[in-house]
DNA sequence: CGCGTGCTTGAAATACATCAACGATAGTGG
DNA sequence: CCACTATCGTTGATGTATTTCAAGCACGCG
């Protein structure tokens, strides 16, 4: 059965695309289901396809020789993932997991230079998905090289609100389940440490957390954090 | 007066190019030469050109709101650098500054579409380099969240020497002056720390310092080191 | 020769990790 | 439906790697 246009007009990464290309683009993709907590795929396999995130939420984590995970970043909704092979590699630099359901399209490796040439928009705004995460991971670097845990973890929080809010009652909260671990991975600290500065902002009425959960209730006030601008009496 | 294909034939980002192309190439292009200390284009400047590296070393930087630099990589001879136009971007990230007098060649960002259809190969290179970027980034995020100070050091300074060393009478000698505070800042730490440890390994007979200079002895040692594998008695 | 810039090295301070123990939550299976 | 268990989270106490503060030194350029 042939997949509709209608799932990926509208996505950035389809932009300017006409229907033709559309068509062009879909017709060569199938599309599957992943189960939550299951890999998409795993770092250092042989990167075969490339992917489109149709819905879910999924995470890239790459694994230290010694072991260690850090998480490269969260894939939203009609977000392009699994490129490795747009950049000449045929490995996958990462693994990717499912964190809650996923529908994901897929389209094998080969079809690349075909897509290519055929659709240039499709290309241009790959390039620009990679150009955009090259310019978030070297902004990484300074943030981890230059500001202490807490920030860190303000700005990281601020993010994943800006990037996977979901609107409540009482304020915005991640849109899927995070552990206090993970955060750690993405800001380069111990759960532990995580627990700790949450527990403290939840006193101080700027978050409120749960069990796989975090509620920014106070945006304003952690922006301030991550900024490192509260008075000494905040504290 | 036309540049001559002997000077950029058989870099890698003219890989696979024949000899209309490389002409196609160069026409378009400018040489210049750049004084050492002095900024190729700075953080933020809309970017009018991109470069390709033709002999020297040159430091990129990035400045965060706060004033802390981070030293994002060096661009060796060969290699092309102030590629934002490529990955859909109107300003520079980062600032370029020479740390020796340097020779480069720049295009306008206007030949860039002109260049991508009549040169695919290094169109093809071209978006190679930012995948290798992207890849060498996030190993870097890795490094700093999970490594201690030591251990980064060693990495660090093993990638300088393997990307730009020069072999001496007494071992590997980074090719172009190199500050304890660059290596801070290419490693998340202070001029301090670095001086420190490379101290003692000065010490130990793995490196030997001078101004602005690093010569590694024994890059065996130094590679014990970067894994942290070394006995304690050694310390 | 003097001055700026880079380097070294001690001592004190601290942010954060580590160690350790316990408490809470949610899914599973009887 | 409730007990069981795995996973996740909290929080104190202790330890330490690294920064910060401070001072002096050395090289090389004008």
């Amino acid at each position: 059965m042939a997949l509709d246009k209608t799932l990926i007009a509208g996505l950035p990464a389809f932009a300017g695309c006409d229907d033709d290309a559309l068509d062009a683009v879909l017709v060569q993709a199938r599309s599957s289901h992943v189960a939550k907590d299951t890999e998409v795929f795993a770092q250092d396999g042989e990167a075969k396809f490339f992917f489109l995130l149709l819905s879910g939420h999924i995470r890239v984590v790459r694994t230290s020789p010694e072991g260690d995970q850090v998480i490269a970043r969260y894939i939203n909704a009609g977000e392009l993932f699994g490129i490795a092979i747009t950049m000449g590699r045929s490995t996958y630099p990462a693994s990717a997991i499912a964190a809650v359901d996923c529908v994901v399209l897929s389209w094998p490796n080969s079809v690349w230079p075909d897509l290519q040439s055929r659709v240039p928009a499709f290309e241009a705004n790959t390039y620009k998905t990679i150009g955009n995460r090259l310019q978030e991971t070297q902004a990484r670097v300074v943030e981890i090289s230059t500001q202490q845990v807490e920030q860190r973890i303000a700005h990281t929080l601020l993010r994943l609100v800006k990037q996977s809010g979901r609107k409540t009652a009482d304020g915005i909260e991640i849109a899927f389940p995070i552990t206090r671990q993970d955060i750690a991975e993405m800001t380069g600290t111990t759960l532990h440490t995580v627990s700790r500065l949450l527990s403290a902002w939840e006193d101080q009425g700027i978050v409120r957390g749960g069990r796989q959960k975090v509620l920014v209730t106070d945006a304003h006030a952690l922006m301030l954090v991550a900024e490192n601008r509260r008075k000494n009496s905040d504290r």
